[in-house]
DNA sequence: CGCGTTTTTCACCATGTGATGAATTATGGG
DNA sequence: CCCATAATTCATCACATGGTGAAAAACGCG
């Protein structure tokens, strides 16, 4: 395609789309800080004004492609519906299978490599856990689910980053069923088991 | 003090120990990208320039500012000492009083933060898990240390992660013994026990 | 067809970054 | 005391970054 000098290029290229697309692979590869503005716009084959233009600011642009388009509490809820016996597996199975889902993919790691970034960490502390990790053990009627929930969170964390992250292996390729084998137990533990 | 247009400073000052002092704390609080040199020289005291004087790169000094006064693997022989029954509450103990010495919480929470950077990542999979973790493994004699020592690393890594770097309450604040009798079922399980 | 709007690039800005080299000051040994 | 060396700052560089505004091209509606 011969670009014009300036203006609009013909016909209905969905230039916001790739720009999206490319931020989505950029921030999972290269974390924020090192991914610019620049090379998004490289890489979707656009000028970086154009980014500005369709996103404003690159935080802007941050938020805008790790939007998830699935609320995570509703996939929580399967857990909820059958109640806190076999919730531990439950649990580890749906993280992994909105893990697993190709659409999630990027946007995910992109906001896993951000929560050790100081500016974005409460995302996780004040965000996650309270808002969506306590609410179920709220509804699994778990006891004391301000410090389980926690505590499954230690566990979803560490399981979540060495596998789609750091690609630890073997737990980077090991089958879903297995992982839920061996961290469901752990997982039901923190939600009802005995805690010393 | 008035200090001079350039030159000397009279005396003995310990400018390269407050260079790194600086840099640990800076690194501690805000990542490796969050912190400039001329950061770290400005809460130094110094001239951004003495820092390229010591220390050279900035990569450099992120290299020197974290190296740790002690090595893990003399840590964990404690673990191994005593062979694998109760060696997962031996090895939280540990990893939690390694992290509670104060001199080596700065750097240590600095090399956290790094290890979701693309750039890092590989310090804690090609280096941590197979350099320490392993070994530790293999000399307590587990059945099969190449799958169980991962598994360990990803529960470990939550528990630093989620107490120390993302400081999660309650699990920032319960007393070290709480926490081991919490985890160190857990870990034990990943030794020893049954993973499915 | 003309025009307002949208899309897109070019040109540029201010600021910050890691890093370099020369000038200056202090120190200690001969 | 002198001088070589080490420590320190100033001045500067090249480059990169996020961001802005104007000019140009395409589109679709009246």
């Amino acid at each position: 395609m011969t670009s014009p000098r300036r203006g609009r290029r013909p016909g209905a290229p969905d230039t916001r789309a790739g720009i999206l697309t490319a931020a989505r692979e950029l921030f999972a590869a290269q974390g924020f800080a090192g991914t610019s503005i620049r090379a998004v716009a490289a890489s979707a084959g656009v000028d970086a004004a154009l980014v500005h233009h369709y996103f404003g600011s690159k935080d802007d642009l941050f938020v805008a492609a790790l939007e998830l388009p699935v609320d995570p509490r509703e996939r929580l809820a399967e857990v909820v519906a059958l109640g806190p016996d076999g919730a531990g597996e439950r649990m580890v199975r749906v993280f992994l299978s909105v893990w697993d889902d190709p659409d999630l993919r990027l946007p995910l790691v992109g906001l896993a490599r951000s929560i050790l970034d100081p500016s974005s960490q409460r995302l996780l502390r004040d965000g996650f856990v309270p808002a969506v990790l306590q609410p179920v053990g709220v509804a699994l009627g778990i006891d004391r689910p301000d410090v389980r929930m926690p505590l499954v969170a230690s566990q979803v964390i560490g399981l979540i980053l060495t596998r789609y992250v750091l690609e630890v292996e073997p737990i980077a390729s090991l089958p879903a069923d297995d992982l839920v084998a061996i961290y469901g137990p752990t997982v039901q533990r923190y939600l009802t088991g005995p805690l010393s």
